[in-house]
This record gives structure tokens, sequence and C-alpha cells, in this order.
RNA sequence: GCGAUCGUAGCUCAGUUGGUUAGAGCGCCGGUUUGUGGUACCGGAGGUCGGGGGUUCGAGACCCCUCGAUCGCCCCA
């Protein structure tokens, strides 16, 4: 009979285990902790949406949407894809659930995003992001709360040496202004710029800024810069939001030629990048930018609802993961029976023991219960947990059992002996001894 | 979509200019030893050398195709 093959995992998924799905959690925790305390309100969306959702709101000239959506159709024919980013579908849902009444409305979700794309350091085709928006909200005050929000999310990480990089594209009219210049630059001086930059003057100019080829960063620098364009509206919007930073202690730097990727951005553009030299930066090879967003004043329009104000940020938990250093908690206390047949009994005093008792999470017992192999085995695997102290079932004649803690690898302090015996004392009779260096217990019978 | 590097036991890898039954360490299982017991010793299971085709008397090693991984470009979190 021939031997089923294993299937494999699809191109650019991840099976996430260990120290990497500890960092990915202790991300997402740190998340909601922090959302909470500026009373972002938790919401969930579908991982799909109709692809017109993303096809308009997104551009259509993006590579997003051009070459990079997971789209097929279901049953109906109807196109249908899977979210490559939040922002489209949680615009889609303000209108259709009618959230106007709740405007202006603070959201926060995380979850799975799908992109079509290769995949390299800190990018996946299925991949997770942090996610906050503010919609229904015009004012500069709603672009510092957000971005004090996502600076207090990296500070609560303890990531170090990553900076806000601030930039406005402008109302609507600044921003076109400024492109028709850009696009007036960078033309007198086409034929002198890589390939791709002649191919982004058509399709998107502002993107040369941003371009990494040193054939293109001649002209950048002397290309006509946004701040010249600006109406007075903008430029007295983005003076309140750089201002509301600074009285809310929120470090930044200026970056003239950052623009976003996305058709619907307006004002206010940001990404909390890594300085250059730092560990972070290192860490994060060339897919560098771990939180980014902007206000998307234009976005809701475009998908037929009113005229709405709104700015959001999305961070990539993969990429943040990679700059927190987290590994399990050690474990306190490893449990197992060294009698055949004792096993109920020790795995009953194991869940006497990480039962929650009303202690705090860091008072509480990390315990693991031990049952496989033999009993010369369960010594070797009770050392080899790591565990500080062995609960060690024995036989007794004139008791239930016999409860001994003994020592395995003491390098690490932290007191169980009195957690263990108020434990064992509120479910049995007890009989204290000393026994060798050990500690022992005699449970001599149940309570009532 | 493009480019570079890589793909040998569960894991990390070695396999000399192509040459007899493909190896090591770790892990796993069993035995002996060890009277706080992850030690030491002995033994065992486990590999279509990613897959397919080709060159050759002979290929894990050379060529082509394909799948996958890693890193970079485009783009982007």
């Amino acid at each position: 009979m021939a031997k089923t093959k294993t299937p494999q995992a699809i191109r650019g998924t991840q099976d996430i285990f260990g120290a990497e799905a500890e960092a990915f959690a202790f991300v997402v925790e740190t998340f909601e902790r922090v959302r909470k305390l500026y009373r972002f309100r938790r919401a969930e969306f579908p991982v799909f949406e109709k692809t017109e959702v993303f096809a308009r709101s997104i551009g259509e000239t993006t590579d997003i949407v051009s070459k990079e959506m997971y789209s097929f159709e279901d049953r109906g024919g109807e196109s249908l894809t899977l979210r490559p980013e939040f922002t489209a579908g949680i615009a889609r849902a303000y209108l259709t659930n009618g959230w106007q009444q709740h405007a202006p409305v603070k959201l926060a979700t995380h979850g799975p995003l799908f992109r079509y794309e290769r995949p390299q350091k800190g990018r996946y085709r299925q991949f997770h992001q942090i996610d906050a928006e503010i919609i229904g909200a015009a004012e500069p005050q709603a672009d510092v709360e957000l971005l004090a929000m996502a600076d207090q999310v990296i500070r609560e990480l303890g990531i170090e040496g990553v900076t806000l990089h601030l930039n406005t594209l402008g109302d609507g009219d600044s921003r076109e202004a400024w492109r028709a210049a850009l696009v007036e630059h960078f033309r007198a001086v086409k034929d002198e710029l890589s390939e791709e930059s002649q191919e982004r003057l058509e399709k998107n100019p502002l993107r040369i800024l941003d371009s990494k080829d040193r054939r293109d960063q001649r002209f950048v620098a002397d290309a006509p810069k946004i701040d010249a364009y600006l109406s007075d509206e903008a430029r007295a919007f983005f003076d309140a939001v750089t201002s509301g930073l600074d009285a809310a202690g929120v470090k930044w730097k200026r970056a003239e030629s950052l623009v976003r990727g996305l058709d619907y951005y307006r004002h206010t553009a940001f990404e909390f990048i890594p300085d250059e030299g730092s560990a972070a930066a290192d860490a994060l090879g060339s897919q560098s930018t771990i939180l980014g967003g902007g206000r998307y004043d234009g976005l809701i329009e475009s998908l037929g609802g009113p005229a709405t104000p709104a700015v959001g940020w999305a961070a990539g938990i993969e990429r943040l993961a990679m700059l927190v250093d987290r590994s399990q908690a050690p474990l306190d206390l490893v449990v197992f029976a060294e009698v055949e047949g004792f096993e109920p009994l020790a795995f009953e005093i194991n869940r006497l023991l990480s039962q929650g008792r009303g202690y705090s999470d860091s008072e509480n017992l990390q315990v693991e219960y031990l049952y496989s192999g033999s009993l010369k085995k369960r010594y070797q695997k009770a050392k080899s947990t790591g565990a500080m102290r062995g609960l060690v079932v024995e036989r007794h004649d004139e008791a239930i059992c016999q409860v001994r803690l003994r020592d395995l690898n003491v390098d690490r302090e932290r007191p169980v002996r009195n957690r263990v015996e108020e434990a064992l004392a509120e479910h049995f009779e007890l009989l204290e001894t000393k026994h060798m260096n050990a500690h022992t217990w005699v449970l001599v019978e149940r309570r009532k």
C-alpha cells in the first residue's frame, strides 16, 4: 500500500510555536491592555469581503489591488477577497451597521490579513496585525490620541530604538498640487531615474520619494516639498498635530518624503521605524516599518458613505514579536506518582495546586503533571522540565499517601512549600514530617 | 512578477575531484549502572539523500525541470 503523503503548508503561512508564540501572545496582550486604557472598543470583522470593498477604497492602481489580493469566486459567482488590510473592511462595517450613531468611534481589533506576495523576513502571505482606528473625528486631537496610544504600545512592549516618522500629505487640493509638481520635477530627469521610478512616474509618483535606488535619491533631495503646497488649513492642522504630540510627550521626527502606499490617505501620515544601526533594525532586515498609518478622510466616501473623517494605524504582530523577548515562564513544580497506581491521586493533587485560588498571576504556581514513561523516566523528565522542585506522591501504609517535596533545580529561589501545604491542607488532614532533607506530608484522610 | 543562496534521519549537520551495504551529535525507545535518580556504558528504532527526468559502467554528489525554504528587489505591516 502506498504511503500517504503529508500535505505541505501553504507558502507564506506559518506555524508559530515556542518562544515566538509567547512573543506573539505578549504583543496581543499588551495591545489589548493599552487599548482598554485609552477606551478603544474591541471589534471583530470578517476576514473576507466582497472584492469591491478593497478595490474601490484602496485604489485600483496600487499593487495590492492589481496583483496582491487573494480573490476567488464563491458558488454564486461573486468575487470575494481575503482582507489585505483592516481599514477598508472597518469602513464598510461602519456604514452597513450605522455606527455613525456612535461617532466619533474608537475601534481596536487584531487578526490575520492576507496578501499574495513572495514571503521574506518579516513578511508573510498570512500575517497578523493589531489595528486601531478613530472614525468620525476631524480634529487633530484624534491624530494625537491615536499616536500616543501607538507610542505607548511600543514602549510597554519594551521596544527601544524606534522613532515615529511623521509627515503630512495635506488635504485633497494640497496633495494634488504637490503631486503635479513632483511629476513635473521628475519628468525633467526621467531618463536618469531607475527603471522602477520611471514606471512610478505615471502610476504613483509619490513613491519615488522613498526609492532605495541611489540614482533616484540624487533627485529626491531637491524635489518639491509638500510644505510649499499646503493650504492654510492643512498647515494649521499639521501644526496642531505636532504641538499636540509635543504636549503629550511623544517623540517624533519630520519625514518629508514619507508617503503612504494607499490612495486614500490625507493629512497625517506616519510610520514607526527602527533607528539606523539599532538592534531593532538588525532584527527586522529590510522590512523595517513596524507600525504605520494616517488620516483617511476620503475613504468612507469612496464606499458610498457620507464624507467622514478618520484616522488609523496598523502594526505587524510578527514584526513586533521579533523585537520583544519572551520565553516561557520557568516551571515551579512538577507533580508525579512514584508508585504505579497512584497516578490518579497525583493528578488530584496537581489540580489542587493549579486551580485558581484567588492568588494574583504572579503568586500562582506553574505546575506540570507527569504521567508517561517508566518511574525512572519520570524522574528524568521531572528534571529536564527545568522545574525547581518536584512533588512526589508515594505509598504510605497507614494513610492515603505521602507527598514529598524534593529539590530538582534549585538555582532559582521561589517559595513553594507554604503554597503547597496550604493547598493540601484545604482538602486533606495532614501530618507534617521531616524526612532527610525533604519536606514530607502524610495525607491521613480527606476532609469532609 | 524578478534575482541570489539552499533542500541528506524528529532536530543540527558531515559526506573528500561521482565508486562497494549513507554517517555523527542531540532527541526518542530498551537494558545495565547510579541509594536525590537529567550521569556513565551497551543496544535499538528511524533516511524513496525534496520530487521527476537526464549524463554515466556507476550519482546524495554533474545537467535540466519542478516543488519548497531563506534572503533581497518590486510593493508593503
